[in-house]
DNA sequence: GCATTGCAAAATGCATACAGTTTTAGCATG
DNA sequence: CATGCTAAAACTGTATGCATTTTGCAATGC
């Protein structure tokens, strides 16, 4: 019996969804863009950096495939996926259409536990703005999501979640360095416009925020590197 | 270009053709409702029925759940995807946007080939309109499949054609047998809107044509059935 | 008659083995 | 120094085996 087995035994999990675990763990290393786009994930040290088998990590990776944040392709390492310019763009327009339907339902209907809750990721996003730049991208995405989660509308969240993470994918390869790609102010904006009501003006908020995202991402980055994919993961592994 | 190869670069996976085809063939089966909202799928006899490992039936499983077509809980064996009411009128509402989206992109620019293509399309629905109930809905569902095909947009076409068939999968649930699904002639206005270009008219077309679709499903089906999956998928199986 | 228990059969979760393909590295050659 | 060749290493594709869990069903008790 491994060492894993043992441990997972002793801690009384049941070995609870450990594919699901790799791919939390992955988006959120795209999401922050501790893994950019092209980089190589190879079978063998996603397993071994999680400790699970190959055939985990490659489960995880199939369904990474899936939501567009990894390419597979027959017999070659999987990579993190590299949107074309043509796919940011088609991303983002779906992903405004998908956002106005979260603010339709929203607007005017928000509890003040929600309200509360919201204010209170603005004020992490605010926290964190002059720290490593990965972390805002992701509380930006995460707040985004978590209005989506507040309809309650599982195909709904499903769709903007995944469409949420692509975009921040396609802005690692778009956007210039250090441009604030998600304002705080206006993510406070939005939060008054949902709580006092008049869905167009929310909507209408809503279309010009995610605009102007989409139009800060103007510049391409390049920036070779040569980094370990085992130190990047290291922690991501649970 | 060959079914497969379309289906790889949809779903970005290559990792396996034999994944790939077990999958187009189970949405195939899916929409031609030959297996219905809660049939069980166990990964056993679908390796058995197409002459595959349980590895890549399992896989195969695990790609449609992600698309939303099959139901995976954990130690239980994997049953086609029943959508609740709430799920059916939001993968609507979504359809709307997206194919909205299909309708700008292609209004006053489908080549003549297109046309043709498109209208040969509807006249095999036709032809079918009096045959098995199900080939008319795959016909139907792969004329708005294809529509999105034309845009050549990778993005949208991946997520309308995976609409396309959850919308199909709930209709299975949701609309009396033996509605006519997708009427025809409803197809041959929306190719005429298209070729003559105003987008607004065909976007408002396209609008009423799903909100049609939509509306003709109100009562629900039931039928227990004693089938056998072997038998069900025979016609599949390559 | 109906709920409950127990057990064998069935099915999944996961690791691993092996075959086949791609990538890499080293080395010889021009 | 660049280029091409070759063999080893690395990696993926797939089947299979074992452990664990669920399921079907008959026996049991109320």
């Amino acid at each position: 019996m491994s060492e894993e087995k043992r441990e997972e035994k002793r801690s009384g999990r049941t070995g609870g969804d450990r594919v699901a675990a790799i791919c939390i763990a992955l988006r959120r290393a795209i999401i922050e863009r501790a893994l950019l786009p092209g980089d190589r994930l190879p079978e063998d040290s996603l397993g071994e950096r999680f400790g699970v088998s190959r055939t985990i990590a490659r489960s995880a990776l199939g369904q990474l495939a899936a939501e567009g944040l990894v390419d597979l392709r027959r017999n070659r390492i999987a990579v993190v996926a590299v949107p074309s310019f043509e796919d940011a763009r088609d991303i983002f327009d779906i992903r405004v259409d998908l956002e106005r339907q979260v603010v339709r339902h929203l607007a005017g209907k928000l509890t003040e536990a929600q309200v509360k809750q919201l204010k209170s990721m603005v004020e992490a996003e605010h926290q964190a703005r002059h720290g490593a730049e990965g972390i805002s991208i992701r509380l930006a995405t995460e707040f985004h999501v978590r209005l989506a989660e507040m309809t309650g509308k599982p195909v709904l969240i499903r769709y903007v979640t995944e469409i949420c993470y692509r975009a921040g994918l396609s802005l690692a390869v778009f956007s210039r360095p250090h441009s604030s790609d998600c304002a705080v102010s206006e993510h406070l904006e939005l939060i008054e416009a949902l709580r006092t009501g008049p869905v167009e003006k929310a909507c209408t908020l809503m279309e010009e925020h995610l605009e102007a995202v989409a139009s800060r991402a103007l510049l391409q980055s390049s920036g070779a590197r040569s980094r370990s994919l085992m130190d990047i993961l290291a922690p991501y592994a649970e």
